[in-house]
DNA sequence: AACGGGATTACCT
DNA sequence: GGTAATCCCGTTT
């Protein structure tokens, strides 16, 4: 069956992490003990630490943000535009500001919507909400965590990421991370391979 | 205490 | 192409 990645996982540069979880599988479960939905990650984006001009961690360890900077292998959402919510994983090492924003994934049960594309509607079908943030994504029990399935040969490509032209240089450098043409991804789905 | 904007989406022309 | 919806959070007063 399938077991949540472990810490050492997440433990790792940003960017690398972000790389690695493409091809991973999202399995949520509820306490009201249905059938686990998964979803296989197609589409992520890197968010480093304070020198990103990008990232929430650009100010510090605010209330909102802090959690990017403690232990890996927690989940950090947050709510934007006031309507919808975004899922990231926190990344790198205790202490120092990282996570991967999960802005795609393609359903692998029957019965759920087929694509996920887009961070919000990624969340909202996941049932990922704000009361989620802080768990620990290492846990077996855990109502989310992420799991290796195998798949390999994943056609990876990068790009900008994408929403943040407010970032100046940071906004140009290639920390989004997909698979190459796949029908999940939002936004540009061919780019340069890596 | 008040203000402004956002790691988005859907719907409009 | 443009913009409304809607609220948390960082900043400013």
């Amino acid at each position: 069956m399938l077991t949540p990645l472990p810490r050492s996982f997440y433990a790792r540069p940003t960017d690398r992490v972000a790389r690695d979880l493409l091809g991973k599988v999202i399995v949520r479960q509820d306490q009201s003990g249905g059938r686990p939905r998964r979803a296989r990650i197609v589409e992520v984006e890197a968010y480093l630490g304070e020198r990103d001009q990008a990232s929430h961690a650009r100010r510090g360890p605010t209330p909102r943000a802090a959690i990017m900077f403690g232990p890996p292998g927690h989940l950090y959402c947050y709510l934007i535009y006031g309507i919808y919510v975004c899922a990231n994983f926190v990344s790198h090492v205790d202490g120092v500001a990282g996570a991967v924003l999960i802005r795609a994934a393609a359903c692998l049960d029957e019965g759920d919507p087929k694509e996920l594309r887009g961070p919000g509607k990624l969340c909202r079908g996941m049932g990922i909400e704000l009361a989620h943030k802080g768990l620990d994504l290492t846990v077996p029990a855990s109502p989310v965590y992420v799991a290796e399935d195998g798949v390999r040969r994943l056609k990876v490509a990068r790009s900008p990421r994408i929403g943040v032209d407010y970032a100046g240089a940071w906004a140009a450098r290639p920390l989004r991370f997909f698979v190459s043409g796949h029908p999940s991804v939002s936004g540009p789905r061919v780019v340069r391979a890596v």
